[in-house]
RNA sequence: GCGCCUGUAGCUCAUUUGGAUAGAGCAUCGGCCUUCUAAGCCGAGGGUAGCAGGUUCGAAUCCUGCCAGGCGCACCA
C-alpha cells in the first residue's frame, strides 16, 4: 500500500513537471510515513511543503495540485490537505484486510522480502577475549548484536553471524600461564601470585580438569619458575614492573613445560573457556554461524598479503623501522603501524586481514558491534577498507555499532563490578538472578549507544513495571482467550472473521489495526538503523493497545456471529505479530503466566 | 590539549533520520474486578528539550560558540 500511494505521488510530481508547474530539472525523493495520530490519515506526506519554494507556490497551493492529478483509487478513501501542507492518505477497508490476511498467512515470515535474499550481511559480535566467563557488558553486546541480525534476516537479507575469537596473542599466554601457575600451587608451591596474571576462579576448575587429564606431571620446582624474574609491581612502594614480570614467567613456563605440554594446557584451557561461552550464548539465545580463530588468520599469512596491497597502492610508508599505514589520507587523525621493528604484526593489521578475509567471501555488508570505549579504533578501520577500494551497494562496506555498557542497579544502589579482584557480574549470574527472557529485553529496550541502567529488582519484578511481563500477559492473555472459546465448544472461524473485519471500527480496533500496518515498515527501519530497541518500543505500545482493547470490550460473545469472528481474527493477528516480535529480541512468548 | 558520544517531566527513557499539540513507564493523587488472567484498565498533575545564536515554510533533531558529564587519544589487545 505504501508503495503504491508512493508511486500515485511520484506519477502526480513527475506530470506537474512536464506541465511547467513544477521546473524539470528539479530533484526530489517523496517521503511518505505512517501518522501519529488517526485524524491526519494513515500515510502522509510532505512533499508539498519541500517542493513549495522550487514552484513559487505556497505549500497548500502546491498540494492541492498535486492532489487533483492523483487518479482515484479504490484503496484511498480519501486524499486531504492538513496543517501547513502535509498530504494526508486516509485508506479504505480494503487495505486493513489485505494487512490482516497477510499476517496471517504469512506468519512467522510476514516481513521478510525476498528481494533482499541476494544481499549477505556479516555480522560480527561478542568476540571477547577467551580470558574467562563472559560479564554483563558482553551481555548487551550480545542481545543487541542478535537482535539486530534477527531483524536484518526477518526483512529478508542473508545473514551470518560471527564470533571472533581471540586465541593468539599475549593475554592468552598469561591465561595458560595463570593456569599453570594455580596447578602448582595446588600441589603446595608457595610464592606470590603476579598481580598481572588471571585470578578468578573459573582458573582453578580449568586446574581440577587439567589434574584430571595430567595428574602431577607438569609439576615443576617453582624457584625455577621464577629464575631471573623482574620484580612484580608493587603498589605500596610504587616500584617494578608486572608486565616484565609476567613476560618472564611466560618463558619460563614455556621453557620448563616444553611446547608440547605448554600447548597441552593452553589448548585445555581455550577450549574449557570457548565451551563455557559457547553454552552460556547459547543459552542466552545467542547462536553464531561461525567462530573464526585468530590462529588461522595468522596461519593464512594474510596481513603479508594486505600489507604488500596497501604498500603497492602506495597508502605504506616506513619510518622508525616499523611500517605505517597512511590512515590520515582517509579520514583518521593519526597514522597507524601495521607491522612494529621487531618485525611483528600489530593488533590493527590483524584485524585488518581479518575483514579482508569476510570481504572475499563476498559479502555486500560488514557489521561490527563494538564495545563504545572501542569508539576511537572504528576510523582507523573504516581507512583501512577505503584505502582497500572495498565498496558496497548498501552503503558503507563496514558500519559499525557502538554499544556502551550497562549500569547493573538493585533498586537505586549501583552494583559494583571489578575485574581486579577477579570477581565480577556474570552474565550466567545475572541471567540466573533476572531470566533470559528480562535479559535479553533489558539489554536492548534503550539505544544501544545510550547507558543503560539495568535494575536488577525491576528485571525480576512480576508487575507491571517490568515491561517484559507486560508484554508476555498480553500475549498470554490472547492465548487465554483462544483458550476459553474452545472450553465453552465454540468454533474459530477465520474466512467468518476476514469477511467482517470492516465492522471492527472501535477507536481501540482502529488503533490495532495502525500499529499492523506500521509493523512491516517499524522492522525496516530498525533493522537499516541497527537500532532494535525501537520494536522493543513498539512492542509496549501493542501491548498497552491491546490491554486498553482487553478491558473495554469482550471477544467472546454470547451470540458469536460476525462480530466475534473478527475480533478473534485481529486479535489472531496481532498474536502473530507479537510472537513475532519478541521472537526477533530473543523473549519467549510463554502461552499462560 | 585533540577527537567521538551524551544532555528532553522528580527518576529511567522514546520522539519513525527535519514535520502537525514533544510522548511512554516509574513515582504522586483519584477511580474500575459476581463476566475472556487486576501481572490489567481509565483519569489528573508535571516541559523554556543544558545555555546562547544561526540555517528554513518548520529544529529536541542540522550548523557555530559556550557549560556540564562519559569515553578514547600505544610499535597493548
Amino acid at each position: 500500500m505504501k508503495d503504491h500511494i508512493n508511486q500515485l505521488l511520484q506519477a502526480a510530481v513527475v506530470y506537474l513537471q512536464t506541465q511547467d508547474v513544477l521546473p524539470k530539472t528539479l530533484e526530489f525523493q517523496i517521503q511518505l510515513t505512517h501518522t501519529k495520530s488517526p485524524e491526519h490519515g494513515d500515510y502522509s506526506s510532505n512533499i508539498a511543503m519541500v517542493l513549495a519554494k522550487a514552484s513559487g507556490k505556497n505549500p497548500r497551493e502546491l498540494a492541492q495540485k498535486i492532489i487533483e492529478v492523483i487518479p482515484a483509487h479504490e484503496s484511498i478513501k480519501k486524499i486531504e490537505i492538513a496543517g501547513p501542507g502535509f498530504i494526508n492518505f486516509f485508506v479504505n477497508e480494503s487495505t486493513i484486510l489485505d494487512i490482516v490476511s497477510g499476517i496471517l498467512q504469512e506468519k512467522e515470515r510476514y516481513g521478510f522480502d525476498p528481494k533482499r535474499q541476494s544481499y549477505k550481511i556479516n555480522i560480527e559480535f561478542v568476540s571477547c577475549n577467551p580470558t574467562g566467563p563472559l560479564h554483563v557488558g558482553h551481555g548487551r553486546n550480545a542481545a543487541t548484536g542478535a537482535s539486530i541480525a534477527n531483524l536484518l534476516s526477518t526483512i529478508g537479507f542473508k545473514v551470518h553471524r560471527e564470533y571472533y575469537v581471540n586465541d593468539a596473542g599475549r593475554q592468552m599466554a598469561i591465561l595458560a600461564t595463570s593456569v599453570w601457575l594455580r596447578y602448582l600451587q595446588s600441589f603446595g608451591a608457595k610464592f606470590t601470585f603476579p598481580s598481572n596474571a588471571y585470578k578468578g576462579d573459573y582458573i582453578l576448575e580449568i586446574v581440577e580438569t587439567l589434574k584430571q587429564q595430567i595428574g602431577d606431571t607438569f609439576v615443576k620446582p617453582i624457584d625455577q619458575v621464577f629464575i631471573d624474574v623482574p620484580a612484580d609491581f608493587d603498589e605500596k612502594n610504587n616500584t617494578g614492573d608486572k608486565e616484565a614480570h609476567i613476560d618472564t614467567i611466560i618463558v619460563n613456563t614455556q621453557k620448563l613445560l616444553g611446547q608440547d605440554n605448554y600447548d597441552l594446557v593452553f589448548e585445555l584451557t581455550l577450549d574449557s573457556i570457548l565451551t563455557d561461552i559457547r553454552e552460556d550464548l547459547g543459552e542466552f539465545g545467542v547462536e553464531f554461524d561461525e567462530w573464526f580463530s585468530e590462529r588461522e588468520l595468522l596461519r593464512s599469512g594474510t596481513q603479508q598479503r594486505v600489507l604488500e596491497k596497501l604498500e603497492k597502492l602506495g597508502y605504506c610508508f616506513e619510518q622508525d623501522g616499523a611500517k605505517w599505514f597512511r590512515a590520515t589520507d582517509f579520514g583518521d587523525d593519526k597514522d597507524r603501524v601495521l607491522q612494529r621493528k621487531n618485525g611483528q604484526f600489530t593488533y590493527f593489521a590483524n584485524d585488518v586481514s581479518y575483514h579482508v578475509f569476510k570481504y572475499e567471501r563476498g559479502v555486500d555488508k560488514m557489521i561490527d558491534v563494538f564495545g563504545s570505549d572501542h569508539h576511537g579504533y572504528v576510523p582507523r578501520m573504516q581507512a583501512a577498507l577505503k584505502a582497500l577500494g572495498y565498496s558496497s551497494n548498501l552503503g558503507d562496506i563496514l558500519d559499525v555499532v557502538l554499544v556502551q555498557f550497562a549500569i547493573l542497579y538493585r533498586g537505586d544502589t549501583r552494583v559494583q563490578m571489578s575485574t581486579r579482584s577477579g570477581s565480577f557480574v556474570t552474565l550466567r549470574e545475572l541471567r540466573q538472578e533476572v531470566g533470559n527472557d528480562a535479559a535479553r529485553f533489558f539489554y536492548v529496550m534503550r539505544k544501544a549507544d545510550q547507558h543503560l541502567d539495568f535494575d536488577l529488582d525491576l528485571a525480576k519484578s512480576q508487575s507491571a513495571d517490568n515491561p517484559v511481563f507486560y508484554i508476555q500477559y498480553a500475549h498470554a492473555r490472547i492465548c487465554s482467550v483462544f483458550r476459553q472459546l474452545k472450553e465453552q465448544n465454540l468454533i474459530y472461524d477465520e474466512g467468518a472473521g476476514l469477511a467482517a473485519i470492516a465492522q471492527l471500527n472501535s477507536s481501540y480496533e482502529q488503533a490495532l489495526f495502525r500499529s499492523l500496518a506500521s509493523y512491516k515498515d517499524l522492522i525496516e527501519r530498525a533493522a537499516l538503523a541497527y537500532e532494535p530497541h525501537r520494536l522493543a518500543q513498539y512492542l509496549r505500545d501493542l501491548a498497552h493497545q491491546f490491554h486498553s482493547y482487553y478491558n473495554a470490550q469482550r471477544f467472546i460473545l454470547e451470540n458469536g456471529g460476525e462480530m466475534m469472528q473478527a475480533r478473534l481474527v485481529l486479535l489472531t493477528a496481532v498474536k502473530q505479530i507479537m510472537v513475532n516480535s519478541l521472537h526477533i529480541l530473543g523473549v519467549t512468548a510463554p502461552e499462560s503466566m
